[in-house]
DNA sequence: CAAAATTCCTGACTGC
DNA sequence: TGCAGTCAGGAATTTT
């Protein structure tokens, strides 16, 4: 599932394709994809003709900045992004948005529809839910003690919800915690400063070297990249969907429960 | 059939 | 009592 790892690695493939060139028209044809009230209206009628300043992330989000509005998108679970080259294969189904750059088109594909698309003057208003980005924004291990003790939460929810830090997903939550030694329910106040840093040093790590391996494709492959190659970070999962597995660090078995509404995978020994 | 995923919404509960 | 913070649960969707 796209989260914050392959949004980014999307970013990084799609900037320099598209920064410095002029969109030429954009065609809605999925309603749901873009439901924010004068979302078809404004994609239709003031993108085209605007040419791409960047392409920045916030959390799961993707920001396409233009010289007039930015158009955001996000994935949701199943949305892609696919560029293509000179436009003429054929539209995948549940081609919900097509951009097009006189060669060349950027397509937003999703069938489960939970994924956005918009074009807004300012893209802060919209995001002002999220917290600080999980891999550019959290600059030090106090800076997210700050953000664990200004709540009393359990972990997983605190990390699974966008509003204190944005971009992890259930695949990165669960892979963090364990790389931390941290269960799901610890609460977010109880810390030692010890383990903060060890959660700080996890985080920076597991999202980084994800984005190394540009992102994970699980077996339903919902998550391919600008060019529709899958991400090789999968093989990288030490918890994530292994459930009765040994653990890769002691050897106990790797168990499931339900925590935030999601399947929790953790290791029993390694993580208290 | 159930399960997976994300965000948003609502209802209920907790602590102050 | 009221309020803010927090969590569970449900909806929307399609595919395996």
């Amino acid at each position: 599932m796209p989260e914050l790892p392959e949004v980014e690695t999307v970013r990084r493939d799609l900037e320099p394709v598209i920064a410095g060139r002029r969109i030429d028209a954009v065609e809605v044809l999925g309603a749901r994809t873009a439901r924010r009230p004068g979302a078809r209206e404004a994609l239709a009628a003031r993108v085209p003709g605007c040419t791409v300043a960047s392409v920045d992330r916030h959390g799961k989000y993707l920001l396409v900045r233009t010289d007039d509005p930015v158009v955001v998108v996000h994935l949701g679970m199943s949305g892609q992004l696919r560029w293509v080259p000179d436009g003429s294969e054929p539209r995948p189904p549940h081609t919900h948005v097509v951009f097009r750059f006189g060669p060349g088109e950027l397509r937003f594909v999703d069938p489960r529809t939970f994924g956005e698309v918009f074009a807004t003057d300012d893209a802060l208003p919209e995001l002002a839910h999220l917290g600080v980005d999980a891999y550019t924004g959290v600059p030090s291990w106090k800076a997210l003690a700050a953000i664990l003790r200004r709540r009393r939460t359990m972990l997983k929810p605190l990390l699974l919800g966008q509003s204190a830090v944005a971009g992890l997903g259930n695949i990165y939550c669960d892979e963090t915690l364990f790389a931390a030694g941290l269960r799901h329910d610890r609460r977010s106040d109880t810390l030692t400063d010890a383990e903060v840093r060890r959660l700080h040093r996890a985080m920076a790590r597991i999202l980084g070297d994800a984005v190394d391996a540009r992102g994970s494709t699980l077996d339903d492959a919902q998550y391919r990249d600008l060019a529709g190659r899958p991400g090789g970070y999968r093989s990288n999962h030490r918890v994530y969907d292994r459930e009765g597995e040994p653990c890769s660090a002691c050897g106990a078995r790797i168990q499931r429960t339900y925590a935030a509404g999601r399947s929790t995978y953790f290791c029993p020994r390694c993580q208290s």
